[in-house]
RNA sequence: GGGCACGUAGCUCAGUGGUAGAGCACUACGUUGACAUCGUAGGGGUCACAAGUUCGAACCUUGUCGUGCCCA
């Protein structure tokens, strides 16, 4: 009887990733296969993990791919052990990006634009497109074989106000919460900083979200005039201390990549041990760009900050435009003159500029002082500037100073000017001084235009004040990241942290929970000591009737309070002129008595990464205390990008410590950017985008899965080859293949027992081997998912399958199927091949759910079947001695076979020359299998080797495969001698080191025992070998 | 300039003190009861370089050279 149970249910030859992955996603959701706490066993640990929000706008990239596949398969392998499981997804609400999303289609499709509409109209209209398209990624995730728990996907926009229904969440509470909270407990502040400003969005945006690029700019070099004729001997030293320059100068030179901003320089810095300037510090200069007439002079002071050696050593001072400057501006109180507007334009408002040129140099001679605000008021451009983009007041600029004479100047073949040989007329003719340099440039991560530093009014969170537990929770272990480089980068940035702006001048996103009124005294009385400031009065609450409530206590019954309009006078909320107006209505009566006023709540929405800060507790339900976030959190792992640990990753755990003072997750996994299979960015203008759907339709999800758990080691650089994923489909498809010749043989039958948590029992060797071989594997599979080491467990889980299972369990049960050990052996495989199923599930969830399905009745679907518990008692330390033995003979006689080129079809009977008792045991038990693999036509004892014949060597056995006629004896010698001098070369090493009295000594004795056994067993062989070869030249 | 990594087979990468590995690519042979998306056998490495620690170094230390990322 070759087969036995039910005639072939006729399986596909190929798995048809394509129409089951659609069927078993289907099949999940039906079942519910991933709700919070689906499989938990009773009284179970709980496991979470808290999906990192994909942006609204986005769409499924390999990033995305490769992180979410390392989440779900931690997560299914926690749900299969009975974890109390929740993988909660969800989106953020991409502030500036969808802001631009949804103008974009607004002008595509002809309609009004944002500001025509109406922040109202506006706002329905990004909800509108959001119900459209912001699912798309979640689609996307699901082809990937995600098992989050969708029915609770979350939004960090849900529950704002204006959300259409089926948005009514909770996490616009949970943010304005921690806003009012934070707000009260002083870790937020408004100020006015020089902060990113972003000219396309017209937007404030934080340091995280500018990059810098090197970009080929220019350094124009000029002569800053010395006020009142006064001179100085300028003397300059080379690094011996000889005199190379010494002359009389009238002037002091300045170096600049923006000569535009010189107008609203506030000082030239020079640094307090640079001699060269030592005789003019205190000394007035003059900017020389404007009307002639009212040239502003700015003093000379010293600063650490000027490096003597780079440019000539003096730096003119832009306190609003320069970060740089700004702290010299700081420290050395020098006011800061903002020149642009929120475009980036030069500005245009104000009194003219003979006017405020004058104030300036009152300032500037020290005879008046100017608030903040009244700095800020001055409009230092020149009226003839006004108005102009930027790069062309620049332009303007420069030829005004150059046309002055005032510019530095050098020859023409100065190397500095960056021309190419012969470019130039004359290379003595004098020509100004602009140097071509890299200069590094910031450009905003969304907009790519040249982002401006600008002084606004802006809200920040005083990082220092939060960042102390955030730091003690991973000094202490408390949270681990890793690999543990990134605690090294965590700890660099959180030690020098910023303070985080996290208002933006946008529409979408939460708006700022303050609401500001006149800042007049208490109960509203104005008297000689308590004055209106002029300033605003800030009411922080989570709603407009608690602000007012606030308002009222403050300004008392005697003070009319109105709410003014949501949009009122947007300017406010960047610049400090509208502050400095007190509205008629705040004017107080004869006696003193404010008699009304108006609160206008700030128009500015929090930072996207505000929100996403909460997303621990903000999924979960916080403020409110539901069994899920009492459950669940804190989290047990987060899975990032590296990319991301300051923008999220950082200002969770600095938030979630501030607000609920408790860490947000245990772990932290840091993962590289996915690259191409040569390392390269993909990028677009390159071409070497891999799109993962694309890949998920050519080669399935289970190869893609597999590739991305494959190259996951940690701390591992990402490349993604297509030609490794093709690899791992094949892998699918012979798993696939493996279960199709079990089907066939039977093995799947009703007759034969349905898979137990425990081994069959068992009694042919190879079968109680394959059962270690499979214990073996779990063992490695369960240490290196416990250690996030995923690349190892789909090694060990592909070695396991082909490399075991399929090269050599398969071939082996094929004359086993044929005798006395057929039954056993169909329950082995039948047992051996549902461990590949539930062991591969968590990398490979839909070939294995399918072929789960396909292979018997099932009480679960298998994303809920149980894993496995067995130890490594379950293996048999004979029966994987004699199997390797018998593995080392087989492969021993197909070499020597393949060298010698036998012909595959022609079986040989093979002659025993000796053998011990293990040796003649071993091939009497296996004889069947060793002798189809190795074709052989049957044992013969022999006393002599026959002419012409190959010689095998294994342990405690020498076999010969007699060709007479057939072999060359040449090549049969030196084939034997190759295996000889390999031997040899070991025997000798592991000789050298035992004859080491140092190395007995001192090395472990395992290690040592290792090494006697090692030359034990490799001397016999080589005797063995020795024997061979003297046989064979006795034949010559 | 500062910080963090990395340099192992033709390519892409594992390997953290004890016999140098995998996949792909390459060569030869092959329709052997599932699988050609396959099988069998094979070739291929001064573990960047140098010095040190150690009985023993791809692995630990220091330096040199080269590459990448982050921050200025």
């Amino acid at each position: 009887m070759l087969r036995k149970g039910p005639p072939p249910m006729a399986m596909e030859k190929n798995f048809d990733a394509a129409s089951a992955e659609a069927r078993l996603i289907d099949a999940w959701e039906r079942e519910g296969a991933f709700r919070a706490g689906a499989n938990a066993r009773p009284g179970a640990e709980p496991f979470c993990i808290m999906i990192p929000p994909p942006n609204v706008t986005g769409s499924l990239h390999m990033g995305h791919a490769f992180n979410n596949t390392l989440q779900d398969i931690l997560v299914r392998w926690h749900r299969m052990r009975g974890f109390d499981t929740l993988w909660q997804p969800g989106q953020d609400h991409a502030g500036i990006a969808t802001q631009m999303v949804v103008e974009r289609e607004l002008a595509k499709a002809g309609n009004q634009g944002r500001r025509e509409l109406g922040r109202e109209k506006f706002l329905e209209k990004v909800w509108e497109w959001k119900a459209q398209s912001g699912g798309t990624i979640i689609n996307q995730l699901k082809r990937l074989g995600a098992s989050c728990d969708w029915s609770r996907n979350a939004f960090t926009m849900s529950g704002a106000p204006g959300c259409p229904p089926g948005e009514e969440g909770n996490f616009h509470d949970a943010v304005i919460k921690v806003f009012v909270d934070m707000y009260n407990k002083g870790l937020i502040y408004r100020g006015k900083r020089l902060v990113n400003w972003d000219p396309h969005f017209e937007t404030a945006i934080s340091d995280l979200e500018v990059e810098n690029v090197e970009v080929d700019g220019h350094m124009w070099h000029f002569k800053y005039p010395l006020a009142g004729g006064v001179t100085y001997r300028y003397v300059e030293k080379d690094e011996d201390g000889n005199i190379t320059v010494d002359e009389e100068r009238d002037y002091i030179s300045i170096a600049t990549t923006r000569p535009e901003t010189m107008l609203g320089d506030g000082a030239v810095a020079v640094h307090p041990d640079d001699a060269r300037y030592a005789p003019i510090v205190g000394k007035l200069c003059e900017i020389p760009v404007g009307p002639k007439e009212h040239r502003r002079l700015i003093p000379i002071i010293t600063d650490e900050y000027p490096d003597p050696a780079f440019g000539s050593g003096a730096v003119k001072i832009t306190g609003a435009h320069d970060f740089n400057d700004y702290a010299v501006a700081r420290r050395g109180g020098i006011p800061c003159y903002r020149l642009m507007d929120m475009k980036a334009h030069m500005r245009a408002d104000g009194a003219p500029y003979a006017e405020v040129a004058e104030v300036a140099g009152a300032v500037a001679r020290g005879e008046q002082l100017l608030s903040e605000a009244e700095a800020d008021a001055l409009n230092l451009v020149p009226d003839h500037l006004r108005g102009l983009d930027r790069l062309e007041a620049r332009k303007r600029v420069v030829e005004e100073i150059t046309g002055e004479g005032l510019a530095v100047m050098t020859r023409a073949d100065d190397p500095r000017l960056g021309l190419k040989p012969g470019e130039g007329d004359d290379p003595a003719a004098l020509v100004p001084l602009v140097e071509a340099k890299k200069i590094m440039q910031p450009f905003g991560d969304r907009s790519k235009v040249v982002i401006e530093p600008m002084l606004t009014d802006q809200w920040f969170v005083d990082a220092q004040k939060v960042v102390v537990p955030a730091l003690d929770a991973v000094r202490d272990g408390r949270v681990k990241i890793m690999p543990e480089s990134g605690e090294k980068t965590y700890f660099h940035w959180l030690e020098n942290i910023e303070p985080w702006c996290i208002s933006r001048q946008l529409w979408w996103g939460h708006q700022i929970p303050v609401w500001y009124g006149p800042d007049i005294p208490k109960g509203g009385l104005i008297t000689d000591e308590a004055q209106h400031s002029g300033a605003f009065k800030e009411f922080c609450a989570p709603d407009e009737a608690s602000a007012l409530a606030l308002a009222r206590e403050w300004y008392g019954p005697d003070v009319e309070i109105r709410v003014g309009e949501p949009d009122f006078r947007r300017e406010a909320a960047y610049t400090m002129v509208a502050r400095s107006v007190v509205p008629a209505s705040e004017v107080p009566n004869e006696t003193g008595q404010v008699v009304s006023a108006s609160l206008h709540r700030d128009p500015d929405v929090l930072d996207t990464w505000f929100s996403s800060g909460l997303w621990p507790i903000g999924t979960l339900g916080w403020p409110d205390q539901t069994e899920e976030l009492k459950k669940y959190f804190p989290t047990s792992v987060l899975v990032t990008g590296q990319d991301i640990l300051f923008f999220w990753v950082a200002r969770m755990m600095m938030m979630q410590l501030a607000v609920v003072d408790e860490i947000p997750f245990r772990h932290v996994y840091l993962h590289g950017l996915v690259r191409d299979a040569k390392g390269k960015k993909m990028s677009k203008s390159l071409g070497n985008v891999i799109d993962p759907l694309e890949i998920i339709d050519e080669y399935g999800a289970d190869a893609l899965r597999f590739a991305n758990a494959a190259m996951a080691s940690l701390g591992g650089v990402l490349k993604l080859d297509t030609q490794r994923v093709a690899g791992y489909r094949n892998f699918a498809t012979k798993l696939w293949n493996a279960t199709r010749f079990a089907e066939m043989n039977g093995v799947f039958g009703a007759d034969v027992p349905a898979p137990g948590a425990l081994p069959p029992p068992a009694t042919a060797t190879a079968n109680r081997w394959i059962v270690g071989e499979t214990a073996r594997t779990l063992a490695t599979v369960n240490a290196a998912l416990e250690g996030y080491r995923f690349n190892d467990a789909a090694l060990a889980l592909y070695q396991f399958v082909w490399g075991k299972v399929c090269d050599w369990y398969v071939e082996f049960a094929k004359p086993l199927l044929d005798g006395d050990d057929a039954a056993e052996t169909r329950a082995t495989m039948r047992w051996v091949l549902d461990q590949c199923y539930i062991m591969l599930h968590p990398i490979m969830p839909f070939v294995t759910e399918e072929l789960w399905a396909l292979t018997g009745e099932r009480t679960k679907m298998l994303a809920h079947a149980d894993w496995p518990s067995y130890g490594l008692d379950v293996a048999d330390a004979a029966a994987d001695r004699e199997m390797g033995w018998v593995i080392g003979l087989i492969e021993a006689v197909r070499s020597a076979r393949t060298q010698m080129r036998v012909p595959v079809g022609l079986k040989l009977p093979m002659l025993q020359l000796d053998a011990d008792a293990p040796a003649r045991a071993a091939y009497a038990a296996n004889a069947a299998l060793i002798e189809k693999l190795a074709r052989i036509d049957g044992l013969q004892e022999a006393d002599s080797l026959p002419r012409g014949a190959l010689s095998i060597a294994v342990e405690g056995a020498s076999f010969a495969l007699p060709l007479e006629g057939v072999i060359d004896v040449g090549a049969e010698t030196a084939r034997l001698e190759k295996a000889r001098e390999k031997l040899g070369r070991e025997i000798g090493a592991l000789q050298g080191r035992l004859a080491n009295p140092q190395f007995v000594e001192k090395a472990g004795e395992a290690v040592v025992d290792e090494a006697r056994a090692n030359l034990a067993e490799k001397e016999d062989e080589a005797a063995r070998l020795d024997q061979a070869l003297s046989r064979l030249s006795a034949l010559v």
